[in-house]
DNA sequence: CGCTCGATATTCT
DNA sequence: GAATATCGAGCGA
């Protein structure tokens, strides 16, 4: 079994953030044949609670959010700004009762011209540098929100990686509250993270 | 290269 | 009605 296990996404948000950089997110699509399509997880955000005023869960639970609150590691993806899908991992330890971790950014690994087919675009730097592509180029779309990750015969799943030499952590982007907080983390080493820093607000 | 804008689901005010 | 965990097209420099 080459998956992370459960125990691994039972642990504060932030420390499952950091650690997912390295690991392998992997989709498989049985379609006749079997394809399996898979990158190394480059870049990642943790999402909290009402904690967290950047959170989808800030509020407490919606329709949409739900997978926030229930068994850590399952897949949350949700539709963002009408365009595009964005897919998380729920993460948290036994206190806290909603979070998640964002997958922003994907070194493509296996099934490369797959994924230019999925995402209609050549150049492998942009084929899954950011959240709403890499779900276009893996194909992962609200039908597999509530996935078990932490099982091989899932659709969609992650695997033990390589630790990276360096994680770098920085505020997380895309967002205007809680600005502050540091729960974005990248391996500063890689291509295909979609910004190497935040600029910071005067 | 950088900036603006449209697409438009879901949630909040 | 407004904001949002985004992206790419179109435009100007």
């Amino acid at each position: 079994m080459n998956c992370l296990p459960i125990s691994f996404y039972r642990r504060p948000t932030v420390v499952v953030a950091r650690d997912l950089v390295g690991k392998k997110l992997v989709r498989t699509i049985k379609k006749g044949h079997t394809f399996k399509l898979a990158g190394t997880i480059v870049e990642t955000e943790a999402y909290g609670y009402t904690d967290d005023e950047a959170s989808h869960a800030r509020m407490g639970r919606t329709a949409r959010n739900l997978v926030m609150f229930g068994e850590v590691g399952r897949a949350y993806v949700y539709f963002a700004y009408g365009n595009h899908f964005c897919v998380n991992v729920s993460a948290r330890s036994d206190r806290v009762q909603a979070g998640a971790v964002l997958i922003r950014g994907l070194e493509p690994v296996e099934g490369i011209e797959m994924m230019k087919k999925l995402r209609r675009v050549d150049d492998i730097i942009s084929l899954t540098t950011g959240p709403g592509k890499l779900t276009q180029a893996l194909s992962i779309t609200s039908a597999l929100n509530g996935t078990d990750m932490t099982k091989q015969e899932s659709e969609l799943h992650i695997e033990f990686g390589i630790k990276p030499a360096c994680i770098l952590r920085t505020p997380r982007i895309g967002i205007s509250r809680a600005i502050e907080s540091q729960w974005r983390f990248i391996d500063p080493s890689s291509k295909f993270v979609s910004r190497k820093i935040q600029i910071n607000a005067l």
